[in-house]
RNA sequence: GCGCUCAUAGCUCAGUGGAUCAGAGCAUCUGGCUUCGAACCAGAGGGUCGGGAGUUCAAAUCUCUCUGGGCGCGCCA
């Protein structure tokens, strides 16, 4: 089905094609909101860009482009104005239309990409050994995020989870361990994941001032990779315990991640430097073996390797890296591969995007995408810390989120005003607020750009009025008891229900449900889930607006029956919309809060 | 030194392949509940979009330059 916007696209697009000749390219026609509703709500500016191909002047372009436009079931009305701008205005009928067509749709008019793309996202793969932290909340919600929207679409998607669970920091690990803790040796699996983060604190604490110490530690890599067996013992039991603890979590946060570890590479590593050197991409240089892309300089202004193989024989995470791409290339099919880390790496995947193309695994059938996000600062504008200026653990993250929406909660049971919070359960509370916590702490990480730092705030993330995740709940709540009260299920309203738009709050509400489909199709392409929490919030207000004594109309109260039921269906949309996008952002809703 | 990135209202942030793009929330001020969920709504004030130059009919957005942050730059990921 198709929606507003894409039907004006449509019809954009055939004028477009029979105003200009054979042989020129044909410009995409932007259509674009307004700025101003005076103007309309979709406008054009093309004619200004075809005056160029066209030897006419802009206005003279945009009347005939208008005369051709085939859209008298969609717009009321199509103006030209100023230099050459299209205003378009839509008629109401039309939007009561598409409404109702989408009432009859699960999703929301939200259509399947007619071309199924093998998709891998490669997100969270945080370092095993160390307890996950603060750094690792936006590659692992936005992940998430990024593959449900990719799937919403019908595409197939491997989330792929590329713990570090090799290379030196395990070296470290087991040296420290033969030296002071030998009792660990006999039974590792009796330790648990802060065990873990004190060993690797004292291991690398010696690794960066003991030379005689790094130097055994890389030898302990070297006797993990010749299978050891008291050394892939303790690998193993703190490898499965650092994945039992990241899994809790995951759990926690509505995560699905399949574990496939560096060393899941380790026997392909040798292969890719011998295919790089029969190729001729790769050379020895100062004992290590190097690929030198053009254009990437060191401090010297020297060339700047990628070592895919160091002086000492070891491997490092550009070679782990491109067995993986290889891998997920040709053995798993990907089409589309998808890295989600912070923005520091950006020049190492830059390079080695480029690399795997120019071997010749990713071709021009293949999409390479990293996504490089900002720093979460704390409120000096630092990496954010706590006070005493530790990591912040994701999991003290997560259960401070809830405990903080849960005493948020209690402080509303004690208002002797409200009689909805008072009948809660301890057990409700706990559930509702864990729900609320999460939903804060995963908002307020979707809501800014990816590319930028933010400022991490609980004050703000769990304010309930702005755009924040609680507000978001709290509105669709407010739906809920609507629904309630009028005795409806808002996914099975019955198909021959009025739908009559009259009131200007109605018409606003009715032009954000219609919205939906474009935005996801957006997202889905630009990959910014703050597009999605923008939408969002202009949704919940716009419902907020139509439901205000004031300014908006009377639902429950209004007659007659068919205004009642045309206002229900409007707040059953609603509903779903904020339900549906909601989860495709990882965030469940409750009933009542 | 080379490269990347950021600078938008008092604060936190959107917008950034042009126009009808100066926006939101918070904070401040004004107005609206004898309960359709006011954890809300309506409105006001507040910014020469870091400075300068250029391209264009049109620049917060593109180019150049300057200033000031952040980050990356050979055996960590």
């Amino acid at each position: 089905m198709k929606s507003i916007l894409q039907a004006i696209k449509e019809a954009f697009a055939t004028a477009i094609n029979a105003m200009l000749p054979e042989g020129v390219e044909r410009p995409v026609p932007q259509i674009i909101e307004t700025a101003e509703k005076k103007f309309g709500d979709y406008q054009s500016n093309i004619a200004m860009g075809l005056a160029r191909l066209i030897k006419k002047p802009p206005r003279e372009i945009a009347q005939d482009l208008v005369n051709r436009l085939k859209l008298s079931d969609v717009c009321e009305k199509i103006e030209t104005a100023g230099p050459g701008f299209i205003n378009l205005f839509i008629k109401t009928e039309s939007l009561e239309r598409f409404l109702k067509t989408i009432q009859a749709d699960p999703r929301l008019g939200v259509t399947v990409d007619p071309e199924i793309v093998h998709h891998v996202i490669d997100f969270s793969s945080p370092n095993l050994a160390k307890e996950m932290h603060v750094g690792h909340l936006r590659t692992t919600v936005t992940g998430e995020v990024i593959s449900r929207i990719i799937e919403f679409k019908g595409h197939t998607v491997e989330r792929v989870n590329h713990v570090g669970d090799w290379g030196t920091q395990f070296g470290m690990l087991l040296q420290n361990i033969f030296e002071n803790h030998p009792d660990v040796i006999d039974a590792p699996q009796n330790f648990v994941v802060s065990d873990l983060e004190k060993f690797y604190k004292e291991a690398k604490q010696r690794f960066d001032n003991d030379a005689a110490f790094a130097e055994k530690a890389r030898d302990k890599v070297v006797l993990l990779q010749s299978r050891d067996a008291t050394a892939l013992k303790i690998w193993r039991a703190f490898v499965n315990e650092s994945l039992r603890h990241c899994h809790a979590l995951y759990k926690i946060m509505g995560v699905t991640l399949k574990d496939v570890g560096e060393s899941f590479y380790n026997d392909r590593l040798p292969l890719i430097v011998e295919e790089l050197k029969n190729k001729g991409l790769a050379v020895t240089d100062q004992g290590a073996v190097c690929v030198f892309l053009d254009g990437y300089k060191n401090r010297d202004g020297e060339p700047l390797p990628m070592i895919i193989k160091k002086s000492d024989g070891g491997y490092n995470y550009t070679t782990t890296d491109l067995a993986a791409i290889r891998h997920r290339i040709l053995d798993l099919g990907a089409r589309r591969l998808i890295y989600i880390t912070d923005i520091r790496q950006a020049q190492h995947f830059e390079m080695f995007f480029k690399l795997a193309r120019i071997i010749g695994w990713a071709g021009h059938d293949v999409t390479l995408n990293h996504i490089g996000y900002g720093m979460v600062l704390g409120p000096d504008k630092k990496p954010f810390k706590t006070r005493e200026g530790g990591t912040v653990r994701l999991k003290d993250l997560i259960h401070e989120g809830i405990e903080r929406s849960r005493a948020l909660m209690l402080e509303g049971n004690a208002d002797t005003e409200n009689t909805r919070v008072r009948s809660f359960s301890a057990e409700k509370i706990l559930d509702i607020a864990t729900k609320v916590g999460l939903a804060a702490i995963k908002y307020s990480d979707l809501c800014h750009n990816l590319a930028s730092d933010y400022v991490f705030s609980w004050d703000k993330m769990l304010a309930m009025d702005g755009n924040t995740g609680p507000y978001m709940l709290y509105a669709y709540t407010r739906i809920m008891g609507i629904g309630r009260k009028a005795g409806i299920n808002i996914n099975h309203t019955p198909l021959d229900t009025p739908l009559v738009l009259a009131h200007p709050t109605e018409i606003a509400l009715a032009k954000e449900i219609a919205r939906f489909s474009d935005v996801i199709d957006d997202v889905a392409i630009t990959l910014k889930p703050n597009t999605l929490t923008d939408y969002l919030y202009g949704l919940a207000k716009a419902f907020s607006s139509f439901y205000d004594k004031k300014q908006g109309v009377p639902v429950l109260d209004s007659q007659p029956e068919s205004t009642r039921q045309s206002r229900l269906l409007l707040c059953c949309l609603t509903a779903r919309t904020l339900k549906l996008g909601l989860n495709l952002l990882s965030i469940d809703v409750v009933e009542e809060m």
